[in-house]
DNA sequence: CCGCATCCGGGGCGATACTG
DNA sequence: CAGTATCGCCCCGGATGCGG
């Protein structure tokens, strides 16, 4: 991307950052972890094929984003983060947090969706309010590929994938699945909404925000 | 914009303010407040008229702009953020806090700097260790405008315009000025980098931070 | 099939000129 | 001062090709 030319912290990390896809990209990274460039486009409907490699080019130039020949099993390439590209995980919260009041609505005509987007706001919005307890895990799906969304000593996770085990099964339209995810909806309203849950619903109590809280949490302290 | 068609938070967000310039205006309307069409555009050189006037329309559309005629004594239209501009600014911390580590190199050929982006610094990172004390205030310039950064109940606060009497003066390269402000050089250390400090040196101390952090501090709790 | 490179049309962007 | 108008270019989107 052409430099904008100012001596300004915000305007230098557009200049490396500020480029159409290359946020998405580390979005798509930041969920999958190290990954194939299938497994990036997959997750990035509507991006064209060279251009995700230019941006990848110029990530893995700007230190973004590292490419790692994969051990003789695959025979292909993977990306994965750099410690300079996590550390835009809190900036892609911020972008998340701002951007969920669009949400609400619903998605608009054409829009596409990926199961794995909702690791964002299962790890944004649910806590492990009972820690000491046994780990707990919830499969989530929509469409065809699903995420799993999981207690750890850390927290909360979600990833991709399937459990072999899930003590709970979440299914249903994406906005509902958000809305019940963000704490816009609890579990009875999210069923009347077409969403599918199987299992304890104390498992799904035990992650989920106590009450509604503001589209907009107050930043932190 | 065109929009990403994708039903996820972080696109959603990119829709309305990933456009090229969109966020640098955003951050001038937030050092300045309210203010004329020109007193923006002298805070984004290198931006065309007609993008700013264009931009300027498409964030007001989206609710994060308001264009208000003014009263009488002056004959122009003032622009300022809404509520919902105003949310973007953690997004800008983040995005600054992450593109600091781009700015100690100093600026590129070219960069152009105005005295007002310090202020992003000055309220990021100074601290009021004395908030019981009388208010104190420093007047920092480089080239022709000056800032000025003051104590108030809330925190440290910075703002583009002149003290009356000011507790003390600054000056220097910006790169030096912004070391000093965001805790890299120590008053010492940026002297010997050409700044020009003038005042007692407890009123700097007051508000400077206690150490030298990384560059980068750890994202809270 | 994966991971791109190439080509081409259209639109966003940059620079300047011009106007109320 | 506050924009509008115009033009050229480059970035982007979409399709296709192609080597491993």
């Amino acid at each position: 991307m052409r430099s904008y030319g100012q001596y300004c912290a915000m305007a230098k990390a557009l200049d490396v950052i500020g480029d159409r896809w290359t946020l998405l990209i580390v979005r798509e990274l930041m969920v999958l972890g190290a990954c194939r460039y299938t497994d990036i486009r997959e997750g990035l409907p509507g991006i064209a094929t060279n251009l995700l490699a230019e941006r990848l080019r110029e990530l893995e130039a700007a230190g973004i984003v590292a490419r790692r020949e994969a051990p003789p099993p695959i025979a292909t390439a993977l990306y994965e983060l750099t410690a300079r590209g996590r550390q835009l995980e809190p900036l892609l919260d911020e972008l998340g947090s701002w951007g969920l009041q669009y949400m609400s609505a619903g998605p608009a005509p054409g829009d596409q969706f990926r199961s794995r987007w909702l690791t964002w706001p299962a790890q944004q919005f649910l806590t492990d309010h009972q820690p000491q307890e046994p780990p707990v895990s919830i499969e989530a799906q929509v469409g065809e590929d699903s995420i799993v969304i999981e207690t750890a000593p850390e927290g909360v996770r979600a990833r991709p994938g399937t459990a072999e085990h899930p003590d709970a099964t979440l299914s249903g339209a994406p906005h509902a699945l958000l809305a019940l995810l963000s704490g816009q909806l609890d579990l009875a309203a999210a069923r009347a909404k077409g969403v599918q849950y199987s299992g304890s619903p104390a498992v799904l109590r035990r992650l989920q925000p106590l009450a509604f809280p503001a589209s907009r949490p107050a930043a932190a302290s």
